[in-house]
DNA sequence: CTCTTTGGTTGTATCCTGCAACCAAAGAAG
DNA sequence: CTTCTTTGGTTGCAGGATACAACCAAAGAG
């Protein structure tokens, strides 16, 4: 039985948004890649985010990392490798369970972080220079509650 | 709505939101691959979104995708050497140049292309399924206006 | 003290991608 | 008409991201 309360789709304003918003975040997604690594070389969309995420949460496990990012163990056991090898992250022993690491960024890592942000802000700023204020509020809002839809 | 820590300047409003809008687009484009092969096992975003243009266009030509995904040239041979390969798309040579190739979608191409279309409509639906059909509008704008500034 | 669970690493395989080299057709220059 | 350059495509090669499975070490349950 239809318990939703919404009318028989497929025609209609709310059909056509729907396929408005698939269609122009998929086209986004796409270009994602390939934008990324216009903001700094050398850095991944996976490495950046990892890298923020540590930095929010003041550093965390890998497996921490592994839930969050929906990705398997192993890839962000070598995500992290990779990222120490670079000086951008370092590894402590948890002093509550020897088996996990706490992994935070360095302050080379920080400082990269700083960056790499400044250089996003400035490209999202300018792309929304025209919007107003009050459009770049719901449009964030919106984003939001999608995304907390997961 | 975003309950800040309310800084009273406008721009600081202004760059939460630019900030919180960056950070949900990174957001989204980190899952848009593991989201992607849910909808339909064996589908690529990417092998997706070719075939997807192919059918809006009407069919092109290898050199046509490669320039509107920024691809490499290789990439976008084999991505639809692939695609041949599973028999979703058919190449014919071009009467106007004999060196390019008119790449369509196959009919099982058109067909597998309809069904995605329906799953992906029917995931986004429920996951859009509270909204109301005015914020769908507005979000489907905003996305349309962002994307648009490419 | 075992047995199971959990956090990480490594081996293997697959896929996507870019760069470079190459081929064939089209177009320009002579 | 004969070169020379440009353009559309393919293939060889290399690098990177990812998942799965096997494995190790520590923690926790019984």
């Amino acid at each position: 039985m239809p318990t939703s309360t919404a009318p028989p789709s497929g025609t209609g304003v709310r059909a056509d948004s729907v396929d408005a918003i698939q269609r122009e975040l998929t086209a986004f997604a796409r270009r994602a890649r390939s934008m990324a690594s216009q903001i700094h070389p050398g850095l991944t969309l996976v490495t950046y985010t990892v890298l923020d995420h540590l930095h929010e949460r003041g550093g965390c496990r890998g497996t921490d990392l592994a839930t969050h990012f929906m990705l398997d163990k192993s890839t962000v056991s070598r995500q992290v490798a990779s990222l120490e090898r670079l000086g951008l992250v370092e590894r402590t022993a948890d002093p509550e369970d020897l088996r996990g690491q706490i992994i935070r960024p360095s302050t080379a890592g920080e400082q990269l972080l700083n960056d790499v942000r400044a250089r996003r802000h400035q490209a999202f700023l300018q792309r929304l220079a025209d919007w107003s204020d009050e459009d770049l509020e719901r449009f964030a809002a919106y984003l939001t509650q999608y995304n907390d839809r997961a």
